[in-house]
DNA sequence: ATTATAATTGAATTTATATTCAACTGTCAA
DNA sequence: TTGACAGTTGAATATAAATTCAATTATAAT
């Protein structure tokens, strides 16, 4: 157990051993802001909805919009968001732009949090 | 094609199969906001680095502070909020508090969540 | 050409979240 | 029983993100 040094943390490194190795251990920033980044993208429930109706079927943009209720703009701008992070992709046909999930890691991702919600869920209740 | 009929939303439902047959399809409301919640414990840097930080090693808040090098407070308002969601688990020892993460779930998703990204990243290359 | 519709965009606004700050609780040791 | 430290808490502040609004682009139909 020795004080800290920096200036930020007001306390001890108690587990000074623990401490160390994990340090060692550990993914750089950059890959750690770019994985947050990620979860960025799907920690809103309208991106969800959008991700969860593209995984049904491929959509135009004003199909979304009436199916959840909201503006094309509103819309548009979350899809520009998830298009970023490369979980959507979008074809041009005619007027419309046709939009579909990028590929199978979203499904794989939203398949566990469901199965992580579920025993969650059960173990709150006993 | 017809005219859709709320009043928020400015269009036409373009593909009143595909927009029926996904509303069908589509999970409840109440499940979708409770997937993105899950999704938002994860969508922060700092909240990541700790997960990161959990899955080497057993720590208590002191550590996690020095390690990160951020405030007791800081870190103890993160830990409620992952701990909230069952990503983590704290157990009393003395005057500490040991945090552990939860269970395997956290660990699935993190692994495919930096392969979706080391393929993305591919993409954007080449 | 002109009009209508799909979609995008940028700025403004609103809303949500992270961090700081100060005060507090609980535990240990002198 | 007092002092020191680990940790938590709530309110205030700072920061980031979602939605709205108004304007714009692109394509298709009249």
């Amino acid at each position: 157990m020795t004080k800290c040094k920096c200036a930020i943390c007001d306390c001890n490194t108690i587990h000074d051993e623990q401490v160390k190795l994990v340090k060692k251990k550990m993914l750089d920033d950059e890959s750690l802001i770019c994985i947050a980044d990620f979860y960025k993208a799907l920690a809103d429930s309208t991106r969800i909805k959008i991700i969860n109706a593209l995984d049904k079927s491929e959509l135009c943009v004003c199909d979304i919009s009436a199916l959840l209720n909201m503006t094309k703009s509103a819309i548009s701008h979350q899809l520009q968001n998830l298009k970023e992070m490369r979980l959507i992709k979008g074809r041009k046909s005619g007027k419309e732009v046709i939009y579909s999930l990028a590929d199978d890691h979203v499904r794989q991702v939203f398949e566990i949090s469901m199965q992580h919600i579920k025993e969650a869920k059960r173990e709150s209740k006993g």
